[in-house]
DNA sequence: AGGAAATCGAACCGAGTGGTTCGAATTATT
DNA sequence: AATAATTCGAACCACTCGGTTCGATTTCCT
């Protein structure tokens, strides 16, 4: 059932009448009530029909607002990757000690990967990647691609700052972004965890990752400034 | 279409007449017809008369051998994980050198899990996992669980050999696994790569993750025993 | 208040769903 | 050749699917 209630509410905020579907309240009424039936049925299981329940719109308004499931779908999943993926690289614009700032940016993106939304997120796609590739190859290009490329300059930058050794900085992010999820991901994605694991839990992984990774890429630089900070 | 050449061979190879539901050749006939349909269109969207259709058995006879469709998949997914996992740890039975040893297994590993038709498995089973979890977590519980808890056993014996110091080998075996397959499964899952690694790529991956591994882990005896085999 | 427009709601479409049933055809054993 | 059993194949069930249509209703702007 939905909140009519709400509903008035937001369409009380509209500052003038819309053309026929344009108005963005209503679109994200749509997209909040599809979101909630494609995340956990899929997107074959999920039927218009659920959606226009669990909206609280007619189903006639749906296809004036998106064209058919599909475009629908793609929608949903392209919000949901803005909403995953934002605000998570900013810990890299500002760095001033090299392991702390890894470690808060390997714990950011651990904690936002495994929690269960964006898990969920992430297998509806996933199921969806083979009838509908371009969809996932989307999903992964603007998200997890974007950020590792934010990732490579960081560590370009570490690199030309004397702080890390690495030859290949492209394979040195993947392999940071893997050792923050260290088992974490597969575990989650194939529901052998039912629940997101503990903030602990993370930062132990996490600050495991970050020793391997430096014990691998840590200039000799690197090594002496935390030696000396460590006297301080 | 089927062949049905191929299928009166098989019936001729029968010592005697199976129960009903009870012929191994026409179980596993059907099953290679429902690995087909689920494996590309995924559990919801494959219908029982594509499988009846693709397996070239009569929907009848399918009713006999499996409860449901469910079962069908159950049957059809705890397979695959068999043919999967096959043969994989077997690289760890005898290990002369530790580091050829970790590149070779990393090799296999990398291979198998991000090859088209494993990957295509692991999708299906990853989107089926939001209806049943259940499943998701015995494929996991009896695929990557099983060569986590070898991979342990092994670092285990090395730990013991004085040639690894590790203090959390659980972690440990899961940042070697990530390491191997650093962004090539998430890129394969994600559809972002339409096709799977090339052998040389797969080589530079590991061969890079298992340097990252040693770094972190080798002990100093590992890396003496190294620099005296180099001399040789 | 009047009029234009967006939304609603429900019926409808053809196709397909998983699952069942059953007589006909095929098969292997005796 | 006769018999017993499995498989076939097609029809059938009640239901749902995505998608369309259209008149009734609600909403806002003038």
């Amino acid at each position: 059932m939905v909140d009519t209630t709400a509903d008035s509410d937001l369409l009380d905020l509209r500052k003038g009448r819309p053309a026929a579907g344009q108005d963005p309240m209503k679109r994200a009424q749509i997209i909040e009530g599809a979101r909630r039936v494609f995340i956990d049925k899929g997107f074959e299981a999920a039927s218009m029909n659920d959606i226009t329940r669990e909206a609280g719109v007619s189903k006639g308004t749906i296809y004036v607002y998106f064209e058919n499931k599909e475009e629908l779908f793609e929608a949903l999943i392209e919000e949901e990757r803005g909403t995953i993926f934002k605000n998570l690289y900013e810990v890299l614009d500002h760095f001033d000690d090299l392991r702390k700032t890894l470690v808060k940016f390997g714990m950011a993106l651990s904690v936002k990967i495994t929690s269960a939304r964006v898990i969920q997120a992430q297998r509806t796609v996933v199921g969806a990647a083979d009838r509908i590739p371009e969809l996932g190859a989307r999903f992964y290009e603007r998200g997890p691609k974007r950020g590792h490329d934010r990732m490579m300059v960081f560590l370009n930058e570490a690199v030309s700052r004397g702080l890390l050794t690495i030859d290949d900085v492209d394979l040195a992010a993947y392999q940071f972004t893997e050792l923050c999820l260290a088992g974490l991901f597969r575990q989650c994605i194939f529901s052998y965890r039912t629940k997101a694991p503990s903030q602990s839990e993370i930062e132990k992984v996490v600050r495991s990752g970050v020793d391997v990774f430096l014990k691998a890429y840590g200039s000799e630089q690197l090594f002496a400034e935390e030696r000396a900070s460590q006297l301080a």
